[in-house]
DNA sequence: TTTCTGAATAATCAACCGATCATTTAGTCT
DNA sequence: AGACTAAATGATCGGTTGATTATTCAGAAA
């Protein structure tokens, strides 16, 4: 048991180091002077460096998955509007982590290059998110998909824009929000114009 | 007149070289040795090597355009298969050409980076051509959509993976159409069903 | 024996320096 | 004068070297 306070206790030196000063910027032996332990014991308690930044992000991302299981349960909404709030917080998640501390985007940048596992471990938790709500759409008819797994990575494939903002364009937030706003949009109703039938003028 | 030619036989050797050995390690005293002229004089008919560069990608960019728009002008064909057809070309062109020739990535990053007003020309042009398609398909009743351009940039935000794709994603060509297959059917029809309607199974 | 340390090792990083190259310009040639 | 050259300039690049740091491990402490 004091093996698991242990890591805990490092991921939290080691983390507030890597908001402070960045990834690159502390070394090893200074996680383990905070926790009072000699450099090589830290590798008892995690194969190396990476492992510790990629603990602290699973965390991270755990609780953003939790959130967004949260709301994706959340009874009396729509699934289209579900799928808004999914993509959104997504957006809004990213651009203001990035927005109020610089470092982070490092530290997602290291572990996505060398971790590839992670991202796909990240991409394939938020289809399992959305085919959820696609499953639910089907039983109360408001959408009719047939491969579900394959739709939701076509929509991550159509967002990817939207996942990681900042990495390679310097638009705004509200340009981002409005952007993503159509694109949700396309995505629901589609280019062809539809008969008019049952269906609510969703807003942002 | 012999200014063009000038300016023709520059761009020539600068072309050649930068294929052969890339843009870095290609220097204007090697174009300029090409043509039989001094390094110097390089500089009467262009600002600087990166506007060789410009000329280049613009002629061949162009022409490109010109394939495009003469597609989207083929009558007997419903605008969903010419947007079809429009993301296909342009998927296959940037996959071709750098996989034939991994500098022409090298040159495209060079002029994105240091000229953005030139990625903007090239988003901009696309859209014309994409809002085009949408005015033919509003007098025939198959799409109607109220703002045009602001769609045409959707689509674009829509099919960003698909734009540099080994920039950034190391999917085969194959992966990469049946996905791009799957958001343009998406973005023509939506998530959400449809009462059933004159609408042909549109196939790639 | 188990837990931990701290020195040893090897990989990576950063500062430096000479060389290369884009660009400018003084001057030559026609 | 107009067209061009080639030397001059300053910025950038590539390779080297010393220092930093991740990781290992022989052994000390418990």
């Amino acid at each position: 048991m004091a093996e698991k306070d242990t890591r805990a206790q490092i991921v939290a030196a080691a983390r507030k180091r890597f908001v402070h000063f960045g990834y690159g910027k502390t070394c090893m032996a200074e996680i383990a002077g905070d926790c009072g332990m000699s450099p090589g014991n830290l590798y008892r308690f995690f194969p190396g460096k990476l492992d510790i930044a990629e603990a602290i992000a699973t965390a991270d991302y755990e609780n953003h998955l939790d959130h967004l299981r949260r709301q994706a349960a959340r009874p009396g909404r729509r699934a289209g509007e579900k799928l808004h709030d999914f993509l959104f917080e997504g957006l809004r998640r990213t651009y203001n982590r990035q927005e109020r501390d610089p470092r982070a985007l490092e530290l997602a940048r290291v572990i996505a290059a060398e971790r590839p596992a992670f991202s796909s471990w990240m991409m394939e938790s938020e289809r399992a998110i959305m085919v959820g709500v696609m499953e639910e759409a089907e039983r109360s008819g408001e959408f009719d998909i047939a491969d579900k797994d394959f739709t939701a990575e076509l929509i991550q494939s159509a967002t990817v824009k939207f996942r990681d903002p900042q990495l390679w364009s310097r638009l705004s937030l509200s340009r981002l929000e409005r952007e993503l706003d159509g694109v949700w949009k396309l995505l629901v109703e589609g280019l062809a114009p539809k008969p008019a039938r049952a269906r609510n003028q969703e807003t942002a």
